[in-house]
DNA sequence: TATAATAATTGTAATTTGTACTTTTATTAT
DNA sequence: ATAATAAAAGTACAAATTACAATTATTATA
């Protein structure tokens, strides 16, 4: 029905990030297609006919992590000409996050994927630095006043580990004492009768994150910030 | 290079925003092809061969209201199978904030294009709804944290109109010692010695926003906040 | 010409939140 | 029994937010 205009592929590529042992890690593949067969590539497909970006994205994170019910969010879409050397592609890119626990737990997962501290990533394809680069940024925003923390760290999880992930992703200490009086102010962190005493002698009690109360609160106070 | 998988069309559509006495307003077409010609619809184009979306956007503005030098920030991509009736196209929305008198004087803007108030928007075609209901959302976000008002105001604007702004955006009265007391404890804002009288006997100060305090500010300060 | 009316602007006091610390607690290894 | 450790709770001061009240500059009207 339109005229014969441009016509490209669509790409999905995934940021797809975990934390582990207190570090924020990317996981990448070696690319299993010409050009640049081999090289460290971010995990991606190409749209299928009767697909969204966001079933793509799904699909192509089940074949490479097995695991379903991640946390998915579309990012930005990338359209310069020549970012693929392989021919006009243009590419959504979404990012993910990543109960690392679960990965390892799951054998279903892609041979060739690798998992890479931030701070030493290899260097990748096309314009995958910058995607990266641009979703980690997102990250930050985000963090800052979204639940998101929660969607990588395990179910059950120490206040201690919670602050480690706001001191990993933005690279600046914060004062223990005040960090839980923070997020504790909020009432959507409910406090489990568990302790875990793998990094001390007292012990740590265990919290989850209650999304219904997190929204409720939300739809009412118009400034929740987690730091 | 690549096999042959899908290939579709990919466009641009602009959620164009500005105020205008008040209210925010929306800026939307006469389709000029079919399907669905001459119903209401976002302003929007076809990716060129050699373009990007960024580039693509800023031509349609340009093209539908003769302005360069246009805030114009990508939004979501849009890839619903069945989002067009004439065929699979793929939208890559942006949004583009506007000084309505800057429109209003220039000639060589588009015919067929209207300004709706954002409360008394006509029913859009395809998911333009959902486009603008988007778009809407982030920017109710992103105003509290960035300076993205002043892309909408006069170059000078008076403290009322700017606490106006806020107001109409998230429909909400602010108590107005207090907004001029927050928004000036940032150095950002320099008063002029022009008054504005039409609204009152004793006429208030204009001000403008000064992008590289802000941008210095911003650089070594964690938490601004607008409102 | 004095005055009432109006919105802009400034000021103030009470409350809440943030920040930098100190102290106490629960537990384990010695 | 005690030293060591990190978790958890407490404390006191600073800063920001909030809800108002008071003042100011101007114009229209008496």
């Amino acid at each position: 029905m339109y005229p014969q205009v441009l016509k490209t592929l669509i790409a999905t590529d995934c940021i797809i990030v975990g934390i582990e042992e207190g570090t924020l890690k990317l996981l990448v593949i070696k690319r299993p297609i010409p050009p640049l067969k081999d090289r460290w590539s971010l995990i991606g497909t190409f749209l299928g006919i009767e697909e969204t970006a966001h079933q793509a994205a799904h699909r192509v994170l089940y074949s490479a992590t097995g695991l379903n019910n991640i946390y998915l969010d579309q990012l930005h879409t990338y359209t310069r000409p020549d970012r693929d050397p392989g021919g006009r592609v243009i590419s959504i890119a979404h990012f993910a996050l990543i109960r690392i626990a679960d990965y390892h737990n799951n054998s279903s997962k892609q041979v060739g994927s690798k998992w890479f501290a931030l701070n030493d990533l290899p260097k990748l394809i096309f314009d995958h630095d910058n995607m990266v680069n641009d979703a980690l940024a997102k990250l930050r925003e985000r963090a800052k006043f979204n639940p998101i923390a929660f969607e990588l760290l395990s179910e059950y999880f120490t206040l201690k580990q919670l602050q480690n992930f706001y001191e990993e992703l933005y690279q600046q200490k914060f004062d223990t004492a005040n960090f839980r009086k923070k997020v504790l102010s909020y009432s959507f962190l409910v406090k489990t009768n568990k302790k875990v005493k793998d990094t001390s002698k007292k012990g740590s009690f265990l919290y989850r994150y209650d999304r219904k109360i997190y929204e409720e609160l939300r739809s009412k106070e118009f400034k929740i910030r987690f730091i």
